[in-house]
Formats: C-alpha cells, sequence, structure tokens
DNA sequence: ATGTGC
C-alpha cells in the first residue's frame, strides 16, 4: 500500500518500528485498499510519531477513518503505561468528549410522514444550534460545578432523564477524576451559557429509520427492531473543552520541556500521567467530559418533550440505546503481554468497543458486547455495531467513530453550495434544517470517506460486529 | 471542534 509498510491480514496493515526514527512500538491501522487509495501520508506519518512517546504500549493504534489531525491522528488509539507514560490533549482532540448517542421510538416512519417538516422544525427550535448557539433550557450558573462533577447524573437528578438512561451510557455518564479547580474561569464563562446546545461543524441531530438487521440477537437486546423511528444526536463539550484545550496544552508544552520529553513534533506536547501537570491535565479533560455527557443528555430531554407532546407517546417509550465517547483518554485495564494491566487509553475519533463480559456493561448486556455507535454523513447510511473480543485482544477495546473526511473544509465551501447540497438530499425525502446555508455545504456527503466501507472493514477485521443500518429522514445541523 | 485567523 504504501512503501515500508507491512501487511498483516486483509484489512490490517503494521508500520514497523524502524518506520522513523524513535519508534517504541510499531504502528497498526485498519484498512481496505480501497480506503488506502484515499489515505494521507502525513496521518501514517502522525501515526508513526506516535509509537515515539514515552511509556506507549503494544501498538499505535488508527481505525480506517484515519485522517490529519492536531499531532495524533484522527481515528487514532493509543495505550501509555501509567509507571512511564504520558498523557497528551492531542491524543484527545479539542473537542473532549464529542460523542454520539441513539434514542428509540415507538413512531414508524408512516407517522411521521406527514409531519416531518413540522417535527423537524420544532427540534431544531427547542435545540440551539451554530457557533455560539445559547441554551434554551434555563440553567443555573451555579450547576455548572456539579454538571462537570457529575456528568449525565446532574441531568437526571433535576429531571432531565431517568436512571434507565445513566447505565446506557459509557462510564454511566460521568467519569471519574473531574475536578473542578484545573478548568480556568474563562473556560467556565464559555461553559454556563451552553448547556443543552448542539454546536456546529459535524455536531448534528437526526432522525433515522432503521432499515437493515444484520444480528437480531443482539438488535433485540439493544431495543432496536425494523422500520422503527431513532433519534441520533452527535455534539460535545462546546467552547468549554475546547477552552481546556488550549489551557492546557499551554501548561503542557512548558511540562514537555521540565520533564525532557523528545518529541518529533510540537503538537504532540504531552507530560507523565504521574506528574501534576499530566494529572491536572486528566481533571479537567474527566471535567470537561462530564459537562459533554450532561450536555447530551439535555439534549435528549429536550427531543423527548417534542416528541410525546407531537405523538402522544411517553417519556419512558424513548430509551437510549447507548451513548458513546469519541474523544476522551480514560484508564482502563487491558491484556499486555499476557499481563493485565492499567492503561491511560487516548481515543481521538474512536469509539470505545467493549466485548462480553467487559466492566462497565449494563449487565443486560453483558452476553452481548457494548452497542457502538456509528453515524454516517448527512445522507448516508448510519450503523450499530457491537463490541467484541477481538478488540479486547488488538485495539484495546476500540473501533472506529464515523465516516471521516476526505475534503477539508474549505475546499468543499469552495466546491459545493448549501443551496444544492439540501435540494439535493430533499430529493431523496431528507429535510435539513441549518442556522445559515454555508453550514450545510462543508458536510455534503462527498466530503466524507464512504461510511460502510469504513464499517465493513472494522466488521471483517473484528473488532466489532454490524447489528443494524439506519437512514436519515430529517436532520438539524450546526 | 472553536465567541472559526498571530
Amino acid at each position: 500500500m504504501i512503501d515500508g509498510v507491512v501487511r498483516i491480514t486483509e484489512n490490517e496493515w503494521e508500520v514497523p518500528c524502524g518506520y522513523i526514527p524513535g519508534m517504541r512500538v510499531p504502528g497498526r491501522f485498519f484498512l481496505s485498499e480501497s480506503l488506502g487509495r484515499i489515505l494521507e501520508p502525513g496521518a501514517l506519518a502522525q501515526l508513526a510519531n506516535v509509537a515515539t512517546l514515552p511509556g506507549i504500549v503494544k501498538h499505535a493504534l488508527a481505525m480506517p477513518d484515519i485522517h490529519w489531525g492536531y499531532g495524533f491522528p484522527i481515528g487514532g488509539v493509543a495505550a501509555f503505561s501509567l509507571d512511564d507514560g504520558i498523557i497528551s490533549p492531542g491524543g484527545v482532540g479539542f473537542d473532549i468528549n464529542c460523542g454520539v448517542r441513539l434514542l428509540t421510538t415507538p413512531v414508524s416512519l408512516q407517522d411521521i410522514n406527514n409531519r416531518k417538516k413540522d417535527l423537524i422544525d420544532q427540534l431544531f427550535h427547542v435545540v440551539p444550534t451554530g457557533v455560539g448557539a445559547k441554551s434554551s433550557q434555563k440553567i443555573p450558573s451555579h450547576a455548572l460545578d456539579e454538571m462537570m462533577i457529575k456528568g449525565a447524573r446532574w441531568a437526571v437528578e433535576n429531571g432531565y432523564g431517568n436512571e434507565r438512561d445513566l447505565v446506557r451510557c459509557e462510564e454511566a455518564g460521568g467519569m471519574m477524576g473531574a475536578s473542578i479547580k484545573t478548568v480556568s474561569a474563562k473556560a467556565r464563562q464559555r461553559g454556563i451559557p451552553q448547556g443543552g446546545t448542539l454546536g456546529s461543524g459535524n455536531h448534528f441531530l437526526e432522525l433515522q429509520v432503521v432499515r437493515e438487521i444484520f444480528d437480531p440477537v443482539a438488535a433485540k437486546a439493544f431495543g432496536i427492531r425494523d422500520g422503527q423511528v431513532c433519534c441520533m444526536i452527535h455534539c460535545g463539550s462546546r467552547g468549554l473543552g475546547h477552552q481546556v484545550c488550549t489551557d492546557h496544552l499551554k501548561l503542557l508544552e512548558t511540562a514537555t520541556k521540565k520533564y525532557q520529553i523528545k518529541l518529533p513534533d510540537r503538537q504532540l506536547a504531552c507530560a507523565p500521567i504521574s506528574s501534576p501537570e499530566g494529572r491536572d491535565y486528566f481533571s479537567a479533560m474527566a471535567s470537561s467530559a462530564n459537562y459533554a455527557w450532561a450536555n447530551r443528555q439535555l439534549i435528549t430531554h429536550a427531543v423527548r418533550e417534542v416528541l410525546a407532546k407531537m405523538f402522544g407517546i411517553e417519556y419512558d417509550e424513548m430509551p437510549l440505546v447507548y451513548d458513546v465517547a469519541h474523544n476522551v483518554a480514560k484508564i482502563e485495564e487491558h491484556r499486555v503481554d499476557d499481563k493485565r494491566m492499567q492503561v491511560c487509553v487516548h481515543r481521538k475519533g474512536a469509539t470505545r468497543a467493549f466485548g462480553p463480559r467487559s466492566p462497565d456493561l449494563p449487565s443486560d448486556l453483558s452476553t452481548i458486547g457494548q452497542p457502538v455507535i456509528i453515524p454516517g454523513s448527512m445522507g448516508t447510511s448510519s450503523y450499530v455495531l457491537c463490541g467484541t473480543a477481538t478488540a479486547m485482544d488488538k485495539t484495546f477495546g476500540s473501533t472506529c467513530h464515523g465516516a471521516g473526511r476526505v475534503m477539508s473544509r474549505s475546499q468543499a465551501k469552495k466546491r459545493l453550495s448549501g443551496k444544492e447540497v439540501a435540494a439535493n438530499l430533499a430529493k431523496e425525502g431528507i429535510i435539513v434544517r441549518a442556522p445559515h446555508e454555508n453550514a450545510i455545504a462543508d458536510e455534503a456527503p462527498d466530503v466524507y470517506k464512504p461510511s460502510d466501507e469504513v464499517v465493513r472493514v472494522v466488521h471483517d477485521a473484528g473488532i466489532s460486529r454490524l447489528v443494524a443500518r439506519l437512514v436519515p429522514v430529517g436532520v438539524i445541523k450546526g
């Protein structure tokens, strides 16, 4: 595929240790030959760079939606020893705990067909959308601390959801280790008015219908059935997480020098996990991750209220399938060289995909595995998959997170008009609403890798298993 | 991703 890269299996490739100087472990990535033709050499170089970081164990990994990012590639997974390993904001990303959740409903496409526009309009009205969007729900500023410590639990305790929602979130919707002292006043100021807002870019709220079931047993366990209308919510920690990343990058650039860590790229700024600087970043990141879970829970509540009123259904008839984080670092136990060890797993544009009998799974899914929610791009299919034992073995229980860009935002804006993109989607019966027309062009289906190909690779490689396919019927873009 | 660029 690329000089110096070794094929391991059909869809699995190795970047050997000699690829660039200083690699401590090999790189491994999952890719089909057709996706290989659009692989950016820069992203592969970034994967090799990650392999040079202190304390990295096993492999620097990349999923088939790999593309170039800040320091680490997006679609990257890397685990570091707690003894001599580092933690790096570049391995998490600017939008801390950007993630996605899927709600099911008891209604079918026929039930909504003649009210689709009204439904999308109402959802657009209750979920503030776009750059700098402010909350419509009245969230007092003193609630921010609790959001950062408790995550989605704060929302549930305040009437924005139910206990079952928490069981259906990774980490029960709230990570341990958050500390509000490590979050700057500026980050807090940005977070206070943004609870329950969608944001912009690739963030969206989408009504979908289940079109295909691949694994009936898992689908039933996840509460998914053919023809059912679902709602997928994709958003993150908004300005708060962004500010935390910016603040701590600066602190960790200093720490990199202080601890004499040699880096092939300064965007890999990091500190030992055990250092005060590393621990502070972890706490601030966990606080932001929890804010993002609270945020998705607030949006969920707003969506349920609209659907309940419009279709006369009960709140409890719209259960959460699952909520996954795409951008986060977590302390987990994994098997490395036949020993079980605690590692700090960085997932950046990658999804946790824990296999059967893993910790943190809801008890009724223990024999099945973790639900994995993979959004498509506007107008293309989204997928529900299931975590596997192979993922535990090969990727620290991780899989892809979505389609992955093939065209930059600026390039897309030059080539495509938002109006045209919306009109093309309308022909397929997909309604798009956005605060501005130009928010549509750079998220057009053609600017993303084909999601079905990305998902096929992770399924064939065995690092997750196909459960269901959903198609869009209406979408709100930031 | 982001009160969207030093």
